[in-house]
Formats: C-alpha cells, structure tokens, sequence
DNA sequence: GTGTTGACCCCAA
DNA sequence: TTTGGGGCCAACA
C-alpha cells in the first residue's frame, strides 16, 4: 500500500530473507507482497535478480512442486542444482527432495 | 492507450 | 497419473 517501490524490489527484498538450505516458491512470495495473483511476475523478478550485486538467492525459489522450473535461465543446465545442492539440499528428478520440509513460508515463518 | 510476454497456479478430464 | 486450457497482472514495446 502506497509503496513506491517496483514489485520486482519488493520481491528480492523477501527472496534475500529465506535460509540458506531452505526454499520457497514464486506464489508463497507473491501471497506475502499481498498479490497472492501474481506469482508469475515473481517469476519474472527472479530473471533481473540474475545480477549477483543484488544478492538475491534465485536459486531458492521453485515452485510449487519444488520443481526447478528456473534452471534454464542459468549458464549451465544443472547450475541451479549445483548451488542448492552445496547448500545440503538434494535433488531428484529437477524437484527438491523433501520439499515439505524444507519450504520456507515468508508468512507463517516470518510474522510470529 | 493497446498488445504481448511470461523462472506460475488452479482445475477439469 | 499426466495433459491441457484459462486466468492472472506487472513490465515493456
């Protein structure tokens, strides 16, 4: 409300807030900004997020699977995979393994 | 002001 | 189980 701030900011705000080792997913940041509709834009924040000085964690950001559906956005194919993977998550089939476990709710985690 | 584009999500079959 | 179609809306041309 009244925030002058692109959505695409208020994203990487939330995304620089999840663990390391954790995840999160496009709607869950999307229903935090309180645009619960508008998960694909958080999608298409992640893509200007590729820029390291904004030290955004896109990498911990799937979807609601826990589906890596932005590893084509990187250098290599299994980039995504590497940098999760080095943070002790595993990998299965392009989904995150225990994804139930390891989601990140920027709501239920955050406000308490 | 209009049209297009998505690192999504939901639901029906 | 897997597909496919519709809705969504911020940003950009």
């Amino acid at each position: 409300m009244g925030d002058t701030r692109s959505f695409y900011e208020q994203v990487h705000q939330i995304a620089r807030l999840i663990p390391k080792g954790r995840v999160t997913t496009y709607g869950a940041i999307a229903k935090a900004l309180g645009a619960s509709r508008s998960s694909r834009m958080v999608g298409t924040a992640m893509i200007h997020a590729h820029d390291p000085r904004l030290k955004v964690p896109a990498h911990r950001v799937v979807n609601r699977n826990g589906l890596l559906t932005g590893k084509h956005h990187y250098d290599t194919q299994n980039q995504m995979q590497e940098l999760l993977e080095n943070e002790g998550i595993t990998i299965e089939d392009d989904k995150v393994k225990d994804f139930k476990k390891l989601f990140w709710d920027p709501l239920t985690e955050l406000l308490y």
